[in-house]
DNA sequence: ACGTTATAGTTTCACTTGTAACCAATTGCA
DNA sequence: TGCAATTGGTTACAAGTGAAACTATAACGT
């Protein structure tokens, strides 16, 4: 197979390749706060994402969980499982429909939130301390387009 | 809980918060690329990665591929297992090296290296379409910062 | 030359994840 | 009212994944 050949098949540039470019980024940043919550409070990033939902929208339901994520529900049932196992969420029934849960962060589901949700927000400003202030505005208009829908 | 203690804990929202930006899109976009070859060929995208980088590099073993992939070896293992055990794939031994493996797609490889590539810069085209010329600049040098070591 | 250390790659085991099937409660409507 | 369809949530099973142990070969230092 000379370089001829190889060139002849157009193979894809990764280096170069969007997708993949955003699928490193991604993986990286995210695992970079990941790691730090796993080893302290042994916490999923499901479990984390779980959490952040309840602390802004207190007294909803697994569903509302699912509909406000990206997760899907089984992964939602089992992170909310393992929470409330670990006592950091409490989990209420709706009152006039028995299959509704509902669900909030315990006083130890606060204290984790409080300390990691910081921790996370530094990851945040880090990452972006590499723009300057018009790159990343830019950055948050093109990533508004490309998630549109 | 008052909104107002809410807002106390000042939680993260996740719409807002970058990591989980990149993390959503990047999902999005690698999946609905993943799920037509998947479908198509049986290929998962670990065998994907590893076929488009012995497309560019033939003839490197799997030290190599790791070394070029943001892949673990063991992944890179069982895909390199999956591709020669279906014929996509022919698996030799280094001269002067014993442990070394010296990796080619096959013909059949090829074969599918060249449906799956135009299909996967397909895909990179659409998602790119949404964004203007000076957007896909930006977008691009943004992402060579972040990615930087 | 010989034992130690390092490297390429595979296997094993425990854990996670995704899909589909499932159960129970609720809704819709004939 | 009663029964089919829908919805919220869990469970079961198969497949995928990661960390560590393992095998075989090679490199290094004395």
């Amino acid at each position: 197979m000379t370089p001829e050949t190889v060139a002849a098949h157009a193979p894809l540039e990764l280096e170069h390749f969007l997708p993949y470019r955003l699928s490193i980024l991604s993986n990286t940043v995210s695992q970079s706060i990941a790691t730090e919550y796993q080893d302290r409070f042994e916490l999923s990033m499901t479990e984390w994402r779980v959490m952040t939902i309840l602390a802004r929208f207190p007294e909803i339901s697994a569903r509302e969980v699912v509909d406000r994520s990206a997760m899907d529900k089984v992964a939602v049932s089992r992170a909310v499982a393992r929470l409330v196992n670990a006592g950091r969420v409490d989990r209420g029934i709706h009152d006039g429909d028995k299959r509704r849960s509902v669900l909030k962060l315990s006083e130890a589901g606060w204290a984790i939130h409080d300390e990691v949700a910081p921790l996370a927000r530094a990851h945040e400003r880090e990452l972006l301390a590499r723009l300057d202030q018009g790159e990343q505005a830019q950055l948050n208009s093109i990533l508004d387009k490309l998630l549109a829908t």
